[in-house]
DNA sequence: TACATTGCGATCCGT
DNA sequence: TCGCAATGTA
């Protein structure tokens, strides 16, 4: 039949495949989507499964909606009503159904990081531990770890062997209760709860386990250890689990996964059938082969031999620039270039780098070439301060017992509700048992409040009521206007005036705008599901692969993806391999792997650039080529290092007098210049300029960090003392003539 | 008591 | 550059 004529025999084994646990290694472009894909197809056509039966989990969202649509073109109406998604999407639906069971209502709000440190300052101020002892992002990493380990806060208890620890438990216990008052789930809840749901109660498991005949897993390398477990739950009574990964793409071990998922797959189910995808069809020979070279020097992986029937191609191009602003320069002049002489595309270009804030030096340098491009990943659109604001309202609405919500928005825009009030309010909530938001219902009961508290309090209660009671009638675009216009929110921003603000306003323009596409696209479009969605999507899902631009995204955001030009920027030892990956084998192997992940990404083109030194968040960093470079063998590359090319970043910012030593070939120009921007004027100081300062006297600049207003700069005064100055406030006499 | 300002410290990857 | 905690001011 058709579906599997264009499959490979190995695909077609794989897609074939009758029952029972099945494990697919797939390698780089290896066509592994297509396999899914056709996988589900042949499992709605030939084995007659119905859509409803069969789970489908994928990596992000955006991967869910591909595979949806690959699949509706090959199975047509048959495939509608599977479930597909994210574990995390997934388990937020199962959880909406079955979480009662647990006393979890189904309008739980979902807290992201941010929300969760919010949560856990609270906590830790009732508690009486300093916040900057133990800073509440490094206690919920343990507690994320915690969870994604599946143990439970008692566990933790137990197994504690030292006073830090204890505390962790004990933060631990008091933030799982927080979270239950507030009726909320973090990222973790949604993968153990049901998994302890399903532990608890055998029938609701039954129930589930029998539902999902055919249960499919995409990126198998990636999943932690709650993950697995359910994964084991959902398929115990049909067995037909079939798992696809590439131990070679393992990159988010830090985040929980547990490659050994993968790799003990066999024992774990030992009637499997494994099945090996070993030609690619994505890269070049070359890209094949140099990239296999890298990712053969790790110990802890499956062997594997990639081949592919695809031409040599070209040879991987490595350029070291003098700054990460020359970099920036010459991944636009090279994209200029190829688009312009190989008649290509700005959509055909992606570039990856290991952290996001190289991403700036590199929009500079696009920017300036006046090159369209896209960011993806960095500040994602729901996590922006107003987006954040609104959504709050909403969820406030929703879930009235959502106390972070409450405190988020309770003076935002300000209503002279302070800090004081809101501790008052949640004082009265706790010496009465009830909800921040029960106790403003009861704000006339309050004693120590003064009238004026009481009143602002009150309106802000009315405000609340009455667009809660709007709810029901309002479909979720006028709801999110309606919170926007009522709450003065937009009104808030609009009198600000500012560029800034008035794009803030225009992002919440977007949301209503995003609540209309919803609409139309959901046939049960409720706010509940409005707001579990949004809190579920990440920057790749949104991100456009059809839009004429350049790509700029981490290596991590570009998993699973796939462009015809790669450049991979900073293959700079302390970039990749990251720093605090220095100490540990283990993590080296993941940077490996990263690194891999990256190159792979490359169908035609990869160029690899490095930066002979960057401005690090103290000063000037020397750098030094990428370990992994050494990886590949010679004959792979083409190396080419332009030489003394200026900067051509206007107002360069530099720290040190001593960047020419250390960068070697430098050229003399700006190099000791940096802006000196007050009031708008634009200034340029030498180092070495002298200065007066009413106080401390006459002295000279030996240094500067920061840029604009915020500059810093370092000044040896001649009395000898040295003094940090934030620029516009060091109110200095400029003595020299030395600036511009 | 609320709000504005100042200054400090930190920065990997992200569901 | 940025967000936040501490400090200053109305």
């Amino acid at each position: 039949m058709d579906l599997l004529e264009s499959l490979n025999p190995r695909q077609k084994e794989a897609v074939t495949h009758p029952g029972g646990p099945l494990l697919v290694i797939a390698g780089a472009g290896s066509g592994k989507t297509r396999v899914l894909a056709h996988r589900i197809a042949y499992l709605l056509a030939v084995m007659k499964v119905y859509p409803s039966e069969i789970l489908a989990v994928t990596f992000t969202n955006k991967a869910a909606g591909e595979m949806a649509e690959r699949v509706r073109g090959l199975a047509g109406r048959a495939a509608q009503g599977m479930w597909m998604g994210t574990f995390h999407s997934v388990c937020a639906r199962i959880l909406r159904v079955e979480g009662k069971i647990l006393g979890i209502s189904s309008d739980f709000s979902i807290y992201d990081d941010r929300d969760q440190t919010l949560l856990m300052k609270q906590i830790m101020g009732d508690l009486g531990i300093s916040l900057t002892k133990l800073p509440p992002p490094a206690a919920l990493s343990k507690i994320s770890w915690a969870k994604s380990n599946l143990l439970s806060a008692e566990e933790i208890a137990s197994m504690a062997g030292n006073p830090y620890e204890e505390r962790i438990a004990t933060l631990y216990s008091a933030y799982e209760n927080a979270l239950r008052e507030n009726n909320a789930l973090d990222f973790d809840d949604l993968i153990s709860i049901p998994v302890r749901l399903f532990k608890s109660s055998p029938e609701a498991l039954e129930r589930n386990a029998r539902r999902f005949r055919q249960v499919l897993i995409d990126e198998y390398q990636d999943t932690n250890r709650a993950q697995y477990a359910l994964v084991r739950m959902l398929s115990s009574i049909h067995r037909n689990v079939c798992a696809v990964g590439d131990d070679d793409q393992s990159i988010y071990r830090w985040r929980g996964a547990d490659i050994t998922n993968l790799l003990n797959f066999e024992q774990d189910f030992p009637d499997a059938t494994v099945i090996r995808l070993e030609q690619s069809y994505r890269s070049t020979k070359t890209i094949l082969a140099a990239s296999q070279a890298v990712i053969k020097c790790n110990v802890q992986r499956k062997d594997k031999d990639l081949w592919t029937e695809n031409s040599v191609g070209r040879k991987i191009l490595v350029s070291a620039l003098s700054s990460e602003w020359e970099e920036g320069g010459f991944l636009a002049r090279s994209i200029e270039q190829a688009a312009r002489d190989e008649d290509r595309r700005y959509g055909d270009f992606a570039i990856l780098y290991r952290t996001n804030a190289q991403s700036r030096a590199i929009e500079d340098g696009l920017r300036r070439s006046g090159l369209p491009y896209v960011i993806v990943g960095g500040t994602k659109f729901y996590e922006r301060k107003e987006i954040k604001d609104i959504l709050a309202y909403l969820r406030l609405l929703v879930n009235p017992r959502d106390a972070v919500s409450l405190a988020r928005i309770i003076n935002v825009p300000n209503r002279g509700i302070g800090s004081v009030t809101l501790s008052r309010l949640r004082q009265f909530s706790a010496d009465n048992g009830i909800p921040p938001s029960a106790a403003l219902e009861r704000v006339d009961e309050i004693g120590e409040l003064n009238s004026g508290a009481r009143r602002r309090l009150g309106v802000f209660r009315d405000l609340i009521n009455r667009l809660r009671s709007q709810l029901e009638e309002l479909p979720v675009p006028e709801v999110i206007a309606l919170v926007a216009k009522d709450s003065t929110y937009m009104v808030y921003l609009k009198e600000q005036g500012t560029v800034e603000a008035l794009a803030r306003a225009e992002n919440i323009e977007e949301l209503v705008a995003g609540g209309f596409e919803f609409q139309e696209r959901n046939e049960e479009p409720t706010l509940r599901k409005f707001l579990e969605e949004v809190s579920l999507v990440t920057d790749i899902d949104l991100w456009d692969d059809r839009r004429e631009a350049v790509s700029l995204m981490t290596l991590h955001n570009a998993k699973g993806l796939e462009f015809p030009v790669v450049f991979i920027a900073g293959a700079e030892e302390g970039l990749i391999p990251h720093h605090t990956s220095f100490e540990d084998e283990e993590e080296m192997e993941e940077e490996r792997r990263l690194f891999y992940v990256g190159m792979t990404r490359a169908k035609q083109r990869l160029v690899i650039s490095m930066a002979a030194g960057r401005r690090g968040f103290r000063g000037w960093m020397p750098q030094v080529a990428s370990r992994f470079l050494e990886n590949i063998p010679g004959e792979f590359l083409e190396i080419m290092t332009p030489v003394g090319d200026a900067y051509t970043r206007e107002g360069l910012h530099q720290t040190r007098e001593s960047h020419g030593r250390s960068a070697g070939r430098q050229p003399a120009g700006p190099r000791q210049q940096f802006d000196y921007a007050d009031t708008g004027e634009e200034k340029v100081v030498r180092i070495g300029t002298r200065v007066r300062h009413p106080d401390w006297g006459p002295g000279s600049v030996r240094g500067c960090e920061g840029y604009g207003a915020q500059l810093r700069l370092t000044v040896r005064f001649d009395s000898g003392i040295i003094k940090r100055l934030l620029a516009s406030y060091a109110n200095l006499e400029m003595l020299d003539q030395d600036y511009a």
